[in-house]
DNA sequence: CGAATTTGTTTGCTCCCCAAACAATCTCCG
DNA sequence: CGGAGATTGTTTGGGGAGCAAACAAATTCG
């Protein structure tokens, strides 16, 4: 009854695996994309000499933008534990693009902010994502690209709402 | 020069964040959706007593559909290393979800195929899985539906192809 | 047959994420 | 004013995902 998985086989092709459903789903096609950007975006850093993740740059746009933003703040607009933001923050510092600066108001929080070098690294980092974000929407139209960060938008706010 | 960040300040309302261009990169909106996505499987799942992942669920669905597969066969379909995929099997086993079988022609290789009991649980998931995705879509007409999953899957090839 | 390759596994390392506990600080109410 | 309660940042502990390197067993190829 169970018919040979494959009767003439040499090894040599490798033939596309069945996916079943799995094209037809958007999460599928979510997970796809993002992995295959997020090697992108590593692999862009990578050739500048650079390391980054696409959550670091993200960071570091918040702080920049939002100085003397909170830690709370920050892990709230980036949806992440506070406690998974310490080690983050500390590799950061360590690379002498953050300080944690004292709050004059509140003794608990911490002004974050960019240093000097911080805010010339961010620069470097903006144009080697604007290379990047060219690249993978190499295979789209600018309206195309346009359409797909709203759907994308859409999508978030479906789930996230619940 | 410098205006203080917020004069009247009781700590209310949590004004949004400067995000910069940030909502502007498909990576961003990648990234988003693609946590709200995630948040909302897990929680679809839980409310209904099961555990899984999408990694997981596209697992099972690839080990299904293609019967007798290897762990490297699965491995590269998946797209992430080898080793990466033991504990994983280890894991979908010891839930007796499947089962790695010895190869009638290669001693190498596991022929990978689901229990009964996968069988059953799969069917039970995909349900779900139907029902998380009509939740993350409800913002979303069936035409833009497929336009993004299209867009997503252009994406994949743009950002894959290096 | 022997050398080279392939497969699955283990070990070691890094990173992300959360939950719980804790000290310091602030807020609020009596 | 003073203490109870809440908030903030940190540490610790646990889990999972991912890769690289090393290894034994098995296959393939010269």
């Amino acid at each position: 009854m169970a018919s040979p998985p494959d009767p003439q086989n040499g090894k040599p092709p490798a033939r596309p695996l069945d996916r079943g459903i799995l094209p037809q789903l958007l999460g599928y096609g979510l997970r796809r994309a993002q992995s295959a950007v997020f090697a992108d975006f590593a692999a862009t850093f990578a050739k500048a000499g650079e390391a980054l993740t696409p959550g670091e740059f993200g960071l570091l746009v918040l702080v920049e933008r939002n100085a003397g933003l909170s830690q709370m703040a920050l892990a709230r607009a980036l949806s992440i534990d506070r406690s998974t933001l310490v080690p983050i923050l500390n590799r950061l510092q360590a690379r002498g693009l953050l300080l944690r600066h004292a709050s004059p108001t509140d003794g608990r929080t911490h002004a974050l902010a960019l240093t000097p070098a911080g805010e010339r690294a961010l620069a470097k980092f903006a144009r080697l994502v604007k290379a990047h974000e060219k690249r993978i929407g190499s295979n789209l139209s600018a309206t195309e690209m346009r359409m797909l960060i709203e759907l994308l938008e859409k999508v978030h706010a479906a789930a996230g709402s619940l």
